[in-house]
DNA sequence: GTCTATAATTTGATAGAC
DNA sequence: GTCTATCAAATTATAGAC
């Protein structure tokens, strides 16, 4: 039950952000009452920062070691992570959008928003390594994220996925 | 009056997005009382509809005629626009943050924050033309819009600004 | 673990006086 | 245009029974 919770609250989190879910839209996702939510998770504070570290840790589990792919095989992979969210389900990565509205976070969560930055930075850094003239990692996180925005909002897929095609020509190896 | 207080809300709604700001925090910023508010905007939804249509009218000043700018000034001009949001005061594209929270936003703001994606892709791409082998303009929107969110949330304006000098080293002419 | 019931607060919004 | 006063609804959160 605690895993169905966290699944309908980051399913939410990523298409309306944190301030745009409810404890009684999660029961109501997942069959109970929003009591029964605070039973799991006594704040919503709780929630997110528990949200985001699973996040992390999911995304970690996800990319795996970075030395055992080129450069190439690398972003693609990076990049298969965002466009199949924004495929199939609308959505945004939820620490992109924990950072867009960063202001109105609990000071708690922050941290593992950082973390989650920070791990893609460092892996997409490693894999890059080889290719002497490459974009740096950050630039690249950054047209994802950035792409993934766009393409919700224009409601055109495609935008993101060219953005993947176009930084994988860039990179060589 | 009017004014202060869209002024008061585009810079919350930057910092927090659309469900991080109330009518009550707005009335305080410019000392009058929520039911003050109102009466200039109605709804919620009304006053960020014209937020965001004012956004957009202002970036359209700001950028003016592409054809008078070189790709390589054009990309710095649009930079520009970007970095000082973030250095000044760490705030977001509103249209940005309203983009990424899409999912919780009122139905009527979104043909406004299309609108301005429409406009700076448009104006950027004219001003790119000369530029036979630049990056499409989509992918430096996106690495701007995804600089910004990284930046924040890193605490870092130097991501952001080297983002732009990259993109910069990329374009021709 | 889930429920009913409810507290305490905040929110968007309205009515009507000045 | 601004105020006081207020409403109805929603929100986070808690107490206690089953």
């Amino acid at each position: 039950m605690k895993a169905a919770i966290l699944d309908a609250a980051e399913s939410r989190a990523r298409h309306g952000g944190y301030n745009g879910f409810s404890f009684r839209e999660l029961a109501a996702d997942v069959g109970i009452k929003s009591a029964s939510v605070h039973h799991h998770f006594p704040t919503k504070e709780i929630l997110a920062g528990l949200l985001a570290r699973r996040y992390v840790e999911r995304m970690n589990s996800y990319l795996g070691d970075p030395a055992k792919l080129s450069p190439r095989a690398a972003v693609k992979h990076l990049g298969n992570a965002f466009t199949n969210a924004n495929e199939t389900d609308d959505q945004m990565c939820l620490c992109g959008i924990f950072a867009a509205e960063s202001g109105s976070l609990p000071r708690q969560v922050l941290p593992e928003v950082s973390a989650f930055f920070s791990l893609i930075s460092k892996w997409l850094e490693a894999a890059l390594r080889p290719a002497a003239s490459a974009p740096r990692a950050v630039e690249i996180i950054a047209a994802l994220e950035g792409g993934m925005l766009m393409s919700r909002v224009m409601q055109d897929p495609a935008i993101l996925k060219g953005i993947v095609a176009a930084t994988l020509k860039r990179v060589k190896g």
